[in-house]
DNA sequence: TAATTAATTCTACATTTGTAGAATGTACTA
DNA sequence: TAGTACATTCTACAAATGTAGAATTAATTA
């Protein structure tokens, strides 16, 4: 299962914060800020799906990232290179350098 | 307007044939292929999201892609960095050949 | 020309996603 | 302790997505 981008978005958040309760997410975001109840049915589906877990405290729970930033982006990234680089590394680093802002050196 | 999924895997095989009918799509698939209809209604969906176009042949059409293989990617790749390393090209480099398989002698 | 092949359009429907109101419960605070 | 702040669960619903049957049409072929 996959997060959605606006829940890949929450997840965001998460990261930045290692741990926080649903208001210092639903603070995070700009305004206008979603429902509170928008914010709880996010954290809800990426719990089942197994993307964050938390501890209780109370009634209220505090969440923390199950899978790693980098994991998680390395992940997008070998399927972005599978699908687009029919899953060659060597194909990839050529378009990537030729197409990129970046140069051979700054990498 | 983004691609789905199932609709940039479809885009695939259109990038790969440069034009194509719907049969010589369906035809890309391995088994079991979606069913014709199905197909269908992706090209329409893609051709409404101006990423596809076509010429009339008779009562078919042959497809082409409206937007570069590259593009797309690009668009992919940046929106990854932006998402993920904050916009920065650098961040993402320094990620990038600690984490992956290339080293920065193969690229 | 009758049968076959390919494509298109229309319609349909289950699932997923984005968003949030209402009701309810707990915990801190004046 | 009564009010306020925060969280949770339940319910709901529109839009997007994945999938495809039925009907219709055009082109090809036996």
């Amino acid at each position: 299962m996959q997060l959605t981008k606006t829940e890949e978005q929450l997840m965001q958040y998460l990261w930045e914060k290692e741990k926080a309760f649903m208001k210092d997410l639903i603070e995070a975001y700009p305004e206008p800020r979603p429902a509170a109840t928008t914010i709880a049915t996010l954290l809800k589906r990426m719990a089942d799906k197994k993307f964050i877990g938390y501890k209780l405290y109370g009634n209220s729970r505090e969440y923390h990232p199950l899978v790693k930033k980098s994991d998680y982006f390395s992940k997008h990234m070998s399927g972005l290179i599978k699908t687009f680089f029919n899953d060659s590394a060597t194909q990839f680093a050529s378009f990537f350098t030729k197409e990129s802002d970046m140069s051979e050196a700054e990498l």
